[in-house]
RNA sequence: GGCCCAGUAGUUCAGUUGGUUAGAACGCCAGCCUGUCACGCUGGAGGUCGACGGUUCGAGCCCGUUCUGGGUCGCCA
């Protein structure tokens, strides 16, 4: 007998198969008893199929049917029947199933909270329960889209030559980028493996193998403090290709972007993308990663406000720095004193010294530099910034540039959502390109790699890699969708003698590149070919097409906040046996643990 | 490591200026009901107000500490 539910396998039960025996299986989602007759919702990750139960026809099924509660687990075979009354709202609406024979598979307890969509409940209880949640309808469909998108990554790549590889999840510790999660070896004690934070130096290395396509879904992981689109461990779709350029790498993930979001939400995205110089993102965005779908793009008053005698506005020019604006059109009436005091203390998260503002109304101009600005200064800020009567001006400056943009393209972003003009389903994606080779850290004291020390110098920059660091470019890239970094990559360096200047500018001894990438540079020794490649974080892709807000809505078993898991309770304490064998003492105490 | 927010019945929440026995909806249990589909009607059970300490004649409410979860800055080559 099959036993299968309908729908998974034999499609879902319509009008024209009325009049079919049939068996299905499911869990019971409502019991509705109205004395001689019983109906019950039954659900399986297909949908919710009716079953009706007649006290004067079968007697032994409907006595069953009375004990049934939620989530109990069924098995009904009868003869699929129109409805007399229906329900025009779910697909099997028109027909129902009579049942002649009913079997309680499993009973269940009352679950700890209803499982039905956009149930609003806490995460901690959602996360304990997980498996639960799991059976709510939202979360079965988050996770076949990510079986779709995973199913249209493998074949698309695989029609474009791509070759799926798989990579080691032990591997060496790099100390350069995030902080790894290390694996004790038993057979040599006293030494670690880490977990990959990405492929990248395999995939390379795939490269000069000769395997001159390579994809892989991949597991990735990073010891680094979680975010709503960030986990401890989360899933790369890696490529690499041989003998490409920065189009070349564009070209083929556009197909891909194109044909996932076509099959997938029948949604059509114009190609090729924009490509934005990240120069150019930031100074009109204020962003590496600008969400595409609104204005009020950054305009620049340093010249305006420099000359003036606002003193928060005059001091930040002399020190170098800038002071830039952003526009809201029609905000002057919707943003009263307590909701500007509110944005204040938002740009004072991103360590902006704090928010001026202007209003442009009937009235007249009011401000928060009243007393220090003049008409003409006020006009030619509002025409900088290309206000209109109505509009709302909100300013910040500061002697270093990256807390401008950092703030405002915060700002901009945040406004936008307070207005609730962001659509879900507006996908503007775009290439941040042009990146910078090198970032200055701070806590270091030196230049780093912005991207990863293989990336590749724009042609016109290899001079600056010396020299001019700050100026020096990369050919590096960054996919974006609505303000979400969805991926990135950059074509590589494939020569010795580029790779040893790179690392030269990096500041690494040659005992230094040796001891951390030595195997790189000998593999390089032998005929490595251009190559370049990207990743995505499938996790946030799958985010955005089903959306969600948190990439925990599209993992399974997800971690929460401190990289824990509820459910299980990992990471947990190990017997001391265990240490033993691995020749590890735990220093912390039972109180710290 | 910093900052912000939340925690009251199984769930989602309300709870006024600190004042009698902490409420509602849904869910749960029992009874009635032949076309429901968020079925309906009647009745019932269900609370360590996250925890600890303090202020007070009196604390769900005020103060402190702490735990749990969420957001975020730093961090994430």
């Amino acid at each position: 007998m099959k036993t299968s539910m309908r729908t998974t396998y034999c499609g879902i039960p319509r009008i024209e198969n009325a009049g079919e025996t049939m068996t299905v299986c499911g869990w019971v989602q409502r019991q509705r008893d109205l004395g001689q007759l019983i109906f019950i919702d039954l659900r399986d990750r297909t949908g919710i199929l009716q079953l009706a139960f007649d006290e004067n026809t079968d007697r032994e099924a409907f006595d069953t049917a009375f004990s049934c509660r939620a989530e109990y687990v069924l098995q009904a075979e009868g003869v699929l029947r129109e409805r007399s009354s229906k329900n025009m709202d779910i697909p099997t609406g028109e027909v129902e199933l009579a049942v002649t024979k009913l079997k309680v598979l499993c009973k269940s307890e009352t679950p700890p909270f209803e499982i039905a969509e956009n149930s609003d409940v806490n995460d901690t209880l959602r996360l304990k329960y997980r498996y639960l949640d799991l059976r709510r309808p939202d979360m079965q469909r988050a996770i076949m889209m990510r079986h779709r998108v995973t199913k249209i990554a493998r074949d698309y790549f695989n029609e474009q030559g791509f070759l799926e590889i798989e990579t080691p999840m032990l591997t060496k510790s790099t100390p350069e980028g995030a902080r790894d999660y290390l694996v004790p070896s038993r057979v040599h004690q006293g030494k670690f493996y880490a977990l990959p934070q990405s492929p990248q130096q395999y995939k390379q290395l795939l490269m000069l193998s000769g395997f001159d396509r390579y994809m892989q879904i991949v597991r990735c992981f990073r010891d680094e403090d979680l975010r709503a689109d960030r986990q401890p461990e989360f899933t790369q779709i890696d490529l690499e290709m041989s003998f490409v350029d920065e189009e070349d790498v564009m070209t083929v993930q556009e197909g891909f972007i194109k044909r996932v979001f076509k099959e997938v939400l029948d949604v059509d995205v114009e190609t090729p993308f924009l490509r934005l110089p990240f120069s150019e993102a930031m100074e009109r965005f204020g962003s590496d990663k600008p969400d595409m779908r609104f204005g009020m793009e950054l305009k620049n008053i340093s010249d305006i406000v420099g000359k003036s005698e606002i003193p928060f506005f005059k001091a930040p020019v002399e020190a170098g720095g800038s002071v830039r604006c952003i526009c809201v059109p029609e905000g002057a009436d919707k943003f009263a004193r307590k909701q500007i005091d509110k944005l204040v203390d938002y740009v004072k998260t991103y360590r902006a010294g704090g928010l001026a503002w202007m209003k442009l109304t009937n009235e007249g101009v009011s401000s928060s530099f009243a007393k220090f600005s003049t008409d003409e200064i006020n006009s030619e800020i509002a025409a900088c910034a290309g206000a209109n009567t109505g509009d709302l001006i909100l300013i910040v400056g500061d002697a270093k540039d990256e807390i401008v943009f950092a703030a405002l393209g915060a700002l901009r972003c945040e406004i936008a959502k307070n207005l609730g003009i962001l659509k879900k389903d507006d996908y503007k994606f775009l290439w941040v390109t042009e990146f910078p080779m090198f970032e200055f850290s701070e806590e270091e004291n030196r230049y780093v790699a912005m991207h990863h020390p293989f990336t590749a110098p724009l042609d016109e920059d290899v001079d600056k890699l010396a020299e001019d660091k700050a100026k020096c470019r990369a050919k590096a890239y960054d996919i974006v969708l609505n303000g979400i970094e969805l991926g990135g990559g950059s074509i590589r360096i494939n020569r010795p003698e580029m790779q040893e200047t790179m690392f030269k500018a990096l500041g690494f001894s040659a005992e230094d590149a040796n001891e951390r990438f030595g195997h790189l540079i000998n593999a390089f020794k032998y005929g490595a070919p251009p190559h370049g490649g990207l990743a995505y974080g499938l996790d946030r892709l799958v985010m955005l097409m089903a959306g969600q807000d948190s990439i925990r809505d599209v993992i399974a078993f997800p971690k929460v906040q401190n990289a824990s898991e509820p459910m299980t309770a990992c990471p947990d304490v190990v017997d001391d046996k265990q240490l033993l064998e691995l020749g590890i003492a735990v220093s912390v105490s039972d109180k710290e643990q």
